[in-house]
RNA sequence: GGCCUAGUGGCUCAGUUGGUUAGAGCGCCGCCCUGUCACGGCGGAGGUCGUCGGUUCGAGUCCGAUCUGGGUCGCCA
């Protein structure tokens, strides 16, 4: 049997020297100086540690291994003739006098150097993600993720939540996502699906009684992947409250988080409490989108009745909206750059121009805006050294998203105008109850129909007489904004029954719509319910803001490639025939199987 | 599903207006080296240039198709 470990391999210092010691871990690489002279990096999960060869026999064992193997190192702890200052370990090295292989690496060669795999190709990466997790650089990121979690859950309960789990197989839900579905056994036909969000079971917990819930929730949507976004699972801060309004709900968050980011953040600068709320439609008109990143000063402006007219085809009619950019040193090449870059992004076309430092118009449209200079000048306050960028769209929202686009892009491409390194959070707020739905052209939910109309079941029936216009009609609900990440979404849910049931008349569905819609809750409402409020931050997002990573693959112990595969374990994969039968289901065409 | 982009030894990449034997660094193997720490020195193995077809005297390079990866939009809180 091998001697358990005495110390880490982060662990010894110069005042242990003298000391016999067992050390366990991974054989990184050895520097040979001769046959009779080298020098072993071991490394565990805390450190390394060099472990001096000087005899034909103890070189011989190494050499009879492969790089990557565990051994276990029992010898004597020695000072170091040569230092290295840039190791913990480095005043010291171990003289071995016994050397057990506890686990080879069969292979001499790897997929992928390990302390090199950020630098190989992610499938690979995830296919041996036992090997990349090796790699320091890499693990940290996993490290600090539950270092997060557990100040999380500390910061949750001190706040008095309950940490309360909910079911995982469930019922399919209609709203939001498309569902993972699992067939059941006992039933033909009919199906589980993992929850998208412990959304319905966190107001039933409400209905129950217990006054302060929160959870480190997985949910699961079976959508398309994006660089922050991984497909299949994700994890959510869940959490609720009874008997609390919209302040309650982001006064916890403004407690809870700031220290979270003072602690582990790239960025010690964070946006101080209470954050900056505001409403949706002024976030729209002012940043073009409902998540801004607040680092950048820009805004954008509207240019409709300066522009629209000035002979320019392509503004003929349409809505404008403009950003002025002053100090603007970018290189006509980086314009260009930016202006295919934001027509990829958006599928619409945009417009620039300049004002030198002579005060002359120049560049892109610049002759459609000479003639009318003087106007437009002073309607934008241009001054020499401005950058002028323009989208010009057919509908209001198109514009202004158009013109958020090449907002950020223009923060990242002028450095005067984006303070980058700090966090800064805004709550977006006063969303809208209702929208025309693109496809159906139909009154429809914005978000979820779970949340409070502003306004009560008083303001649903002034819009049902005609008396208001259904789209203006805000609901209690917000979403926390860090960076330009949505990073958390949450409302004042709907507790009224007869609330509830006015809200989906507006969209066309009755009172039986929303029992079998929503069927547990529906009926738990009808029992007596607290008023409550609610969010849930992304975690995986979080720590992906929290370690500067772009890739959310970064910061998941275990991600899925982007097409929602295993690559490791090989999931999705077929099953036996048995397993087929035992749940009722046929697979309708062979040729639709996928190895 | 649309658009953009890439595919060359195990890994990362170079490869000119089409030209003869396709290169480099790291890794791997062998030999040398008694204080290295990204050790060093010498030598070596390893490539159907994603696949199929076409143009050409000649294709890694040009053309067409196709597959695979990445990004993005659609989708998604």
């Amino acid at each position: 049997m091998t001697q358990s470990r005495t110390h880490n391999c982060n662990e010894l210092r110069i005042s242990d020297v003298g000391k016999k010691v067992t050390l366990c871990g991974w054989y990184e690489n050895m520097r040979k100086v001769s046959k009779t002279l080298g020098f072993l990096v071991l490394r565990d999960f805390y450190g390394t540690t060099q472990i001096v060869v000087e005899t034909e026999d103890m070189m011989d064992i190494l050499d009879g291994i492969n790089n990557e193997s565990t051994i276990s190192v029992t010898g004597t702890v020695r000072e170091r003739s040569s230092k290295n200052p840039n190791l913990p370990t480095g005043d010291i090295e171990v003289v071995p006098e016994k050397i057990d292989i506890l686990g080879k690496c069969i292979y001499n060669e790897l997929p992928f150097e390990i302390n090199r795999s950020t630098e190989a190709d992610e499938n690979t990466r995830l296919k041996y993600r036992f090997l990349d997790l090796r790699n320091p650089a890499v693990k940290s990121k996993i490290v600090l993720r539950s270092k997060v979690v557990a100040d999380l859950r500390r910061a949750m309960t001190e706040e008095g939540f309950l940490e309360i789990t909910t079911p995982i197989l469930t019922a399919s839900s209609p709203e939001g996502a498309r569902d993972y579905i699992v067939p059941s056994r006992k039933f033909p036909g009919k199906f589980y699906a993992l929850p998208q969000a412990p959304q319905q079971f966190k107001q039933l917990l409400m209905t129950s009684g217990f006054d302060r819930y929160f959870q480190v929730a997985p949910c699961f949507r079976d959508e398309d992947a994006r660089g922050d976004r991984t497909p299949g699972e994700f994890y959510q801060l869940d959490m609720e409250m009874a008997f609390a309004s919209q302040d309650d709900v982001l006064g916890v968050f403004e407690r809870v988080l700031p220290p979270v980011f003072e602690k582990y953040g790239i960025y010690k600068r964070i946006t101080p409490a209470p954050f900056k709320r505001i409403p949706y439609l002024e976030a729209l008109e002012k940043y073009g989108t409902d998540k801004p990143d607040l680092r950048i000063d820009l805004e954008i402006q509207d240019a409709t009745d300066v522009l629209s007219d000035i002979g320019f085809d392509a503004f003929a009619g349409k809505k404008i909206k403009v950003i002025t950019v002053s100090d603007f040193t970018a290189t006509r090449k980086q314009i260009d750059q930016l202006v295919a870059d934001v027509e990829v992004q958006t599928a619409r076309k945009t417009y620039w121009f300049r004002m030198d430092e002579q005060g002359e118009i120049v560049g892109g449209i610049a002759k459609f805006i000479q003639p009318v200079k003087d106007k437009v000048v002073a309607a934008l306050n241009l001054k020499p050294g401005y950058f002028v960028g323009i989208a010009a769209c057919e509908k209001l929202d198109v514009a202004q998203k158009t013109a958020g686009v090449m907002r950020s892009k223009l923060g990242i491409l002028c450095p005067s105008h984006m303070d980058k390194d700090q966090y800064q959070f805004c709550w977006i707020v006063d969303f809208p109850m209702y929208e025309i739905g693109e496809e159906s052209g139909e009154l429809e939910f914005c978000h979820n129909p779970f949340s409070m109309p502003n306004g009560g079941l008083e303001i649903l029936e002034k819009a049902e007489r005609g008396e208001v216009d259904p789209l203006t009609i805000t609901a209690f609900q917000y979403d926390l904004v860090i960076n330009g990440y949505e990073s958390a979404s949450g409302a004042v849910r709907n507790h009224n029954p007869e609330i509830m049931v006015k809200a989906f008349n507006l969209v066309g569905l009755g009172e039986e719509e929303v029992k079998s819609k929503f069927p547990a809750m529906y009926n738990a409402f009808c029992y007596g319910a607290p008023p409550h409020a609610g969010a849930a931050p992304g975690v995986d997002r979080m720590i992906m803001l929290l370690t500067g990573e772009e890739s959310i693959r970064e910061v998941i112990p275990f991600p899925m490639n982007g097409k929602a595969q295993d690559v490791m374990c090989g999931a999705p994969s077929t099953v036996t025939e048995k397993q087929l039968r035992e749940v009722h289901i046929k697979i309708a065409d062979e040729e639709e199987k996928t190895e």
